[in-house]
DNA sequence: TATGAAATATACAAATCTGTATATTTCATG
DNA sequence: CATGAAATATACAGATTTGTATATTTCATA
């Protein structure tokens, strides 16, 4: 509803992601966004709640532009194609990782609440993956789904660490290995 | 030679893997290793330094661990037998993750030190992986390598994010089919 | 026992962190 | 124009951060 709460959550977005969460003070957030502290702890009554609401929404729009993209397709062109759609994702300009793992290795203790909804999110993901897998008709869809998360979020992470570094690449041609052996096999 | 130096790096590494490099005060490092700043800055000029200090050896500490292992097996079987020691090395109880790949969540600036470090310790690692691929005789060495190290750097970040998460277990299965490809094909 | 380096305790500086209190200004709506 | 909620500026509290200054104590060695 309220415009300063987007810019706010928009600008908490950018700055995790380009210094790390906690490099990133409130007073920067709000700096950046054109505001003060009490608008920010107005809407999000703790800097916790705030990482948590920019994870979520992170998640969120990811997973509802990837859905946009795998509309129409056969099911068992769906996993090859999700990759290429990743590797769009992933060589974008404007890309910055994957938002859920860095904030688990920012908060390494499982009792964290950030950690956990990290957790949760890449579960979710994972599952996502598995439904893709069984649509298409793999023997073991939990262990295909596990597998490709894998080349996904170690591509993601090379990139993270190295912009140019075209794993990606090489994760779709291990992808596609991996995906006609659970089919045919 | 001092014992001081080699406990703070210790209790340093312990509680950077455990609590996060950004969320521990140099304070906390010194009351824990029983010593104070005075000695801590001495030895460290900077915290910085630390960290770097405490990446480079946790980084040498591994490739000799994983050297030992390594020694005397036929080239190719040397690839299969890594992801054997990866497991042994991921499962065991006080495993607390691949400390390159959070340093560079937590420092995601690529001119960064720190950041630095940890994307050269990747590189020395894929390298790493491209020698034994070499040595087995795979047509694109490169190329094996850096789809194993998604498949490793994937499954230990899956295992920081939830203990037990068995996702090496199934790296292993894919490195396989993997390998088999890249030597037979 | 005397010397001198290593380590220690204590205190502090200066900056930064999250979070709040207070009072003023903006601005759409009645 | 008047009312009242939203947003603002300003200032501050209290804790924590990295890093240093000073002075004392430990302790092996000459």
């Amino acid at each position: 509803m309220s415009i300063l709460r987007e810019k706010i959550l928009h600008v908490a977005s950018d700055l995790f992601q380009t210094r790390g969460i906690n490099s990133t003070g409130v007073d920067t957030i709000v700096a950046v966004a054109g505001t003060t502290k009490m608008t920010l702890y107005k809407y999000f009554h703790s800097k916790e709640n705030l990482i948590l609401e920019v994870l979520q929404k992170g998640h969120q729009d990811f997973q509802a532009w990837l859905n946009g993209k795998m509309s129409s397709k056969k099911p068992t062109e769906k996993l090859q194609q999700l990759f290429d759609h990743i590797e769009e994702w992933i060589t974008a300009p404007d890309f910055r990782g994957m938002a859920f793992l860095k904030a688990s290795a920012e908060f390494p203790n499982e009792e964290n609440a950030v950690h956990r909804l990290s957790a949760e999110q890449s579960r979710q993901f994972k599952q996502y993956l598995a439904g893709l897998a069984t649509d298409a008709g793999a023997k073991d869809p939990e262990a295909l789904a596990l597998q490709l998360s894998l080349l996904i979020e170690g591509a993601v992470q090379a990139e993270q660490m190295k912009r140019g570094s075209g794993a990606i690449k090489y994760a779709k041609k291990a992808a596609k290995i991996l995906i006609e052996m659970a089919l045919k096999g």
